[in-house]
RNA sequence: GCCCCUGUGGCGGAAUUGGUAGACGCGACAGAUUCAAAAUCUGUUGUCCACUGGACGUGCCUGUUCGAGUCAGGCCAGGGGCACCA
């Protein structure tokens, strides 16, 4: 018998697939659309098996809402500007360009050797002027719009990368890409308006209820919304006010100290004057972020000999500190300090020796003096003359509304969310379309100029932007009056890139940015899959985008992505040699005493845990050598296989070689049997019985699993039930009867409908074996009869006091008296209940009995 | 520190949402086939005991219930997110 030749049956259906542009779609008002996405792939120069893992799933979703009837859009492209590029220019002499498009190549590649369904016709790369050009038309709309601005700010800046951070960028200090630890630096920027949606953008994750319940929740603590008062203090001997944001104005009562940032101007205006001022901003800047994490415990301040003037106790005087722990772009950038309420305050106090009162009870009414611990609960307010007796939560109504009366003070909301900072000195991005002019100023180019195209000619031998290096780009003349002007040389963050993309995919070669019939039809994206990493920046970027979008007319959503999955990572166990090194899986086998030694040296292994696959820990595995050694069917089969999408999964040997294992075994079960079917298109026999019924009604509750399994895109689930309906298919034996015939086609065709999104390959070619000439990509999905998938009779469990004694075959709705009489009537539940009166028989019909003595 | 998630055999994990715990896969063991092996097929496989039966068993403790992996309260462990955010 033929073996299954994995390669060649899966380049035939491919180029299949290829040549009948069976995955080009377009809008087509007939039937219902669904949109499916995975996360678009930085081209980096290989898929990893996280890729596999994404696209797999994605995949399956795809397949499977086709053979539903759905119009499926399922693209591709490439998440193409950015960094690594410019690395790759300066340590290997290569053109970005170059080695961008060369990895793509390869990219795609790799990711047609999977057998995806995807649209390669709607392939499009971001570092493509077919798609930046665009971009830049969308930046020129939103700052027509307001929605773009320029400041001079205080940024991240990544002094390895040589590059603007924004906040969401900076993980513990350090650039989210290079680890480099991030300085303070003041510079012009261009900033979104994505503060302003704030309220939007919480508001609407309420909307999102396709969406993990975590990731929602993630977003929700970065908008950080909270709700207090902005008060005015009044500086003593001076008409100046300072302005504070407290969410604690109940404790007003109980401040002892004010505290302004480094960078707040009061202390600006200071700082000429005295030279401790001085020394402590620049010590404030010189810690940047960066060692915040060291420095932590340490609340430091100096003061400023000023005063500020107690709103609701005459002649009562704060002294104002300039505080490091007081940030100049969240609230005011100044505080009232509250030590017996706040932990910093109280810190900062101990420290400085500043008063500590306490205004609000503890537990039990606890009016003692604060000791060792600031006390932050709820409690009744003393100490506080209008407010005393109030709770924590009426006193803070309470003072702000004496606030407002006496004009010194509102309520105020406040998010954590800022404003996102998108200029980057960087070559390989999407050129800011404005020309800077002395006449003029900062010009918009005018939208006839697009796309500003990057130079090619561009060296990277010296640190800092490329763009502001070249002789000759940036010259140009000034859009508005004509004289000699020069170009911004800033690029855009390459998460503007992917907060449109989505969009793009609808219509790749549209005239404009968005066409605006296909993404009415298309979007929102109703499957959105990638890994839980972009739960904050990019998902709350594109959500930022689709607003800013609908603001210009572009689009006419809000919210681009109606369900998003967010897939685990893929694992491996860690080897390490005798010397402490990382060793690749492939260098390791099994000795004869079933332990792991080295494949060339025989030195033994040690056996490390299973950790995320790194290159730095070797614990990887190449998917071109998998689907080599597999097939991709296999490959696909086993990442959707064991574990539940939303986890982590191990990635071994054994379990993709089980996968392999069951595709050889349908592919033979189908050979053998091809005789002993009905012929395609055969009338159902009348003659279904036994066996023949069995297997039916197998093939029926299967297909009614696996599809509601597929919905809630429960793979694992969906695989378990099909190795079931394999066993079943496997022990069928049929007597050759029509009926037997009839119903073996039936189950095979189920069954091979059902693999049909997860091992596409092997599908067409068992369903090419059954005689259909229609491929089975473009052949619906079965359909389960409902009357198939119940049964007649039910097994029901047997209960003494709530522990199984035996079980009953009744009818399937018995009537509940005589299930209870049978279930009585079984010896061991007599034993069971021996001489106790039985006081209750609970009866759950189809499911269980419980006697209770 | 605050918020969230997870905890089930040797391992990955099922469990119709309060109703027979351990489906399915991996691994292991035994057998068939084979000169032998690979491949394949068939069994067995939660723990313990006085083994044709029974006891225990879903991180730990308490509770609700006829009945709890599932619900409630309190712990423990692991993972993730957030944080000088006023």
């Amino acid at each position: 018998m033929s073996r299954y030749n994995a390669k060649q049956v899966e380049a035939k259906w491919q180029s299949a697939w290829d040549e009948k542009n069976t995955f080009e779609v377009g809008v087509d008002h007939s039937k219902p659309k669904y949109y499916v996405l995975e996360m678009f792939p930085y081209p980096s120069g290989n898929i990893h098996i996280g890729h596999v893992r994404n696209y797999t799933m994605g995949d399956v979703v795809s397949r499977f809402k086709r053979a539903r009837g759905f119009n499926v859009l399922h693209p591709m492209g490439w998440d193409a500007f950015g960094l690594p590029a410019e690395n790759a220019a300066r340590d290997k002499k290569i053109h970005p360009a170059e080695w961008t498009y060369a990895n793509i190549a390869n990219m795609r590649r790799e990711l047609k050797s999977m057998g995806l369904s995807l649209d390669w016709s709607k392939e499009l790369a971001t570092c493509h002027p077919g798609y930046y050009g665009h971009q830049q038309k969308l930046f020129l709309e939103f700052l027509d719009k307001g929605l773009v601005y320029r400041k001079e700010s205080w940024v991240n800046w990544d002094p390895v990368d040589m590059t603007v951070l924004a906040n969401e960028q900076v993980i513990d200090g350090r650039g989210w890409r290079s680890g480099a630890l991030v300085e303070k630096r003041k510079l012009n920027q261009w900033m979104f308006r994505i503060a302003d949606y704030s309220e939007e953008l919480l508001k609407g994750l309420d909307t999102l209820d396709r969406w993990p319940e975590r990731v929602r929740l993630m977003q929700e603590n970065w908008i950080g919304k909270s709700s207090g008062a902005k008060v005015n203090f009044k500086i003593a001997d001076s008409d100046d006010n300072l302005e504070i944001y407290t969410t604690r104005p109940d404790t007003l009562f109980g401040a002892s100290f004010m505290a302004v940032a480094a960078d707040h101007p009061l202390t600006q205006s200071l700082k000429d004057d005295n030279p401790a001022i001085a020394e402590f901003v620049a010590e404030c800047h010189r810690m940047g972020t960066s060692e915040e994490a060291i420095e932590k415990a340490e609340k430091k301040g100096v003061p400023t000999g000023l005063y500020a003037e107690h709103p609701f106790i005459e002649g009562k005087k704060l002294p104002i500190f300039v505080a490091n722990f007081v940030l100049m772009d969240y609230g005011t950038g100044a505080i009232f300090g509250c030590p017996g309420h706040d932990q910093r305050d109280f810190d900062f106090a101990k420290k400085y020796n500043q008063e500590i009162a306490r205004v609000v009870a503890g537990p039990e009414g606890d009016e003692s003096p604060i000791g060792e611990e600031p006390y932050m609960g709820p409690g009744k307010i003393i100490n506080s003359e209008f407010l005393n007796g109030l709770t924590t939560e009426d006193a803070k109504e309470a003072a702000i509304t004496k606030l407002v009366e006496m004009q010194s003070g509102e309520k105020t909301i406040n998010y954590r969310l800022r404003d996102w900072g998108l200029s980057r000195q960087r070559y390989w991005g999407c050129p800011i379309p404005v020309v800077h002019c002395d006449n003029c100023g900062t010009v918009p180019e005018k939208a006839e100029n697009l796309p500003i195209e990057l130079p090619e000619d561009v060296t990277f031998d010296k640190p800092g932007n490329p763009l502001d290096h070249h002789p000759t780009w940036k010259e140009t003349t000034c859009p508005s009056c004509g004289k000699p002007a020069t170009r911004e040389t800033d690029t855009m963050d390459t998460f503007v890139d992917s907060s449109w993309y989505f969009a793009r995919f609808c219509a790749p070669r549209d005239e404009d940015p968005v066409s605006r019939e296909a993404v009415d039809y298309w979007l929102p994206v109703d499957q959105y899959i990638g890994g839980i990493e972009h739960a904050i920046l990019h998902l709350l970027y594109s959500r930022f985008f689709s607003r800013a979008m609908k603001e210009t007319g572009a689009v006419d959503f809000e919210e681009p992505f109606s369900g998003l999955f967010t897939q685990g990572m893929v694992t491996h166990e860690t080897y390490r040699a005798e010397d402490g090194t990382w060793l690749f899986p492939q260098e390791v086998v099994t000795n004869d005493d079933g332990k792991p030694v080295h494949i060339e040296t025989g030195a033994s292994v040690t056996i490390g845990g299973v950790e995320k696959m790194s290159k730095s820990k070797k614990n990887v595995v190449d998917p071109g050598e998998i689907i080599d050694k597999f097939g991709a069917d296999a490959a696909r089969w086993f990442v959707l296989s064991d574990s539940p999408p939303d986890r982590d999964m191990e990635w071994t040997d054994s379990g993709a070689t089980g996968a392999w294992r069951f595709k050889q075994r349908l592919y033979r079960f189908a050979v053998e049997n091809l005789e002993n079917i009905a012929p395609l298109g055969a009338s159902e026999s009348s003659a279904i019985e036994g066996d023949a019924l069995a297997l039916r009604k197998e093939a029926h509750k299967t297909v009614k699993h696996v599809t509601d399994a597929i919905e809630k895109l429960h793979f694992n689930n969906a695989i378990a039930r099909i190795y079931e309906f394999m066993k079943a298919l496997s022990e069928f034996k049929g007597n050759g009867s029509d009926g037997d015939k009839w119903a073996l086609r039936e189950a095979l065709e189920m069954m091979t409908g059902m693999i049909g999104p997860m091992m596409p390959h092997l599908g067409e070619e068992i369903w090419e074996m059954l005689g259909h000439d229609v491929l089975l990509a473009d052949s619906p999905w079965p359909v389960a009869i409902e009357e198939l998938t119940v049964d007649n009779t039910v097994t029901i469990a047997v209960q003494v006091k709530g522990k199984l004694r035996a079980t009953i075959e009744v009818a399937k709705d018995e009537d509940a008296k005589k299930v209870e009489e049978e279930a009585l009537a079984e010896p061991n539940v007599q034993k069971a209940i021996g001489d106790n009166p039985v006081r209750k028989v609970i009866v759950v019909p189809n499911r269980i009995v419980n006697v209770v003595i």
